[in-house]
DNA sequence: AGTTTTGTGTACCGCTCAGTACATAATTGA
DNA sequence: TCAATTATGTACTGAGCGGTACACAAAACT
């Protein structure tokens, strides 16, 4: 059943995933909302009456990078269920560094230009809080992944999955940074590939082997 | 031989430090002119007298870091000589992190915010061409310090110091970000132990070893 | 002492900011 | 057809922005 009065001339969703984008690009503190209704082609009311004030808007705005941008880059660590373990996280990292190469989008992470926004006067706290909440789920989200694969047997049962998710975001939080300041899609690569490369100590446990060695 | 006129009321160089921690704080676009002179305790014509505009004094402000925060840290990746690169590569780790969770100066990085606000409509492009330079020069910085590592054969021949550099550099640029999130200083101690351990496959070049070993 | 030079404090400029009042247009239900 | 409802477009508000004009204060040189 439609309901009465005039119907809205723009696509709710289409306007947030623009406005997401000029989020993403200017951060909070840089972008004023005639910067938004000039990107999206709507005026100011418009854009009250669809999203609420400036705060509420960003707020929707990161919801939605994390539903439609972040969260997808998971499957790539959980499927194929049958590939080794290390290839998956490798082909996730991978994913992530391609998304933040890609043309179709601004460089690098939202979630990181949020977070590093965050705790500044010019941003409201009920902002700094939702940034806070999410970068800590995906954190245990990437925990609990880590816990499964430890049950299932593809990863060692020593391994700290705290300190091993810890470890693989804070290279994925930099990836972000070296991706803004223009690093080329392959050079990321090769070092997700080294990095990859280098936790073999780690999900392979053998640490004692090269101690023993030299 | 003393100048004619009036003498300052405050100390440049105070001001200045003080002026980069409002900036650290809080970013390009989220300080404003009246930030700056009720922190520094004076007024806007004797900051614009002393610093200039707001972008320069923002370049000011990140020259003075890097001078300051920045470059000092080094030390500890190049001293004591005598030290085997891997502890010295550790400690100056462990150092950036202390002084990214010191409780002195806000947290993370100056030069990651500055970086990740760069190419905002509403960072000048000087500014953003200037974080450019800064942070590539100390990449370029660190991997010379790599490439004198490799002739004294403290690191094996075969590691490509260019992937290395930035290897290291995205585990610095992560950290800030863990850092700026709220981490603890033990939890990142410990994830740089973790991802220095790691290291040893490229420092020591085993990964021969291991995949004989599978 | 008087001139010159430099810094300080107040008060202001034009502009942009986030947010809104209000008249009008378009759609639904009666 | 007409009232009720919802969106649009213009035009505006008070506050804050970066930056400055100008009168005054303090220091040095002659």
């Amino acid at each position: 059943m439609a309901t009465a009065g005039r119907k809205r001339s723009f696509d709710t969703d289409q306007a947030l995933d623009q406005a997401m984008r000029v989020f993403w690009e200017n951060g909070f503190a840089g972008t004023s909302m005639a910067d938004l209704t000039s990107a999206l082609g709507i005026n100011k009311p418009s854009l009250y009456a669809a999203f609420g004030n400036k705060e509420q808007l960003f707020h929707a705005a990161v919801t939605h990078y994390v539903e439609h941008y972040g969260n997808p880059l998971l499957t790539s660590l959980l499927e194929p269920a049958e590939a080794p373990f290390v290839d998956r996280l490798q082909a996730f990292m991978l994913a992530t560094v391609e998304q933040q190469c890609s043309e179709a989008a601004p460089r690098g992470c939202f979630m990181v230009k949020g977070c590093v926004e965050s705790g500044s006067v010019s941003m409201p706290q009920e902002l700094t809080e939702t940034m806070q909440t999410l970068t800590a789920e995906l954190e245990s989200g990437l925990r609990e992944v880590f816990e499964k694969e430890k049950i299932n047997g593809n990863l060692d049962a020593s391994v700290d999955t705290r300190e091993f998710a810890g470890y693989v975001l804070t290279m994925m939080y930099g990836m972000s940074v070296m991706a803004k300041r223009g690093k080329s899609c392959e050079e990321l690569k090769s070092i997700v590939e080294a990095a990859v490369k280098n936790m073999s100590v780690t999900l392979r446990r053998i640490d004692n082997i090269i101690t023993t060695q030299l």
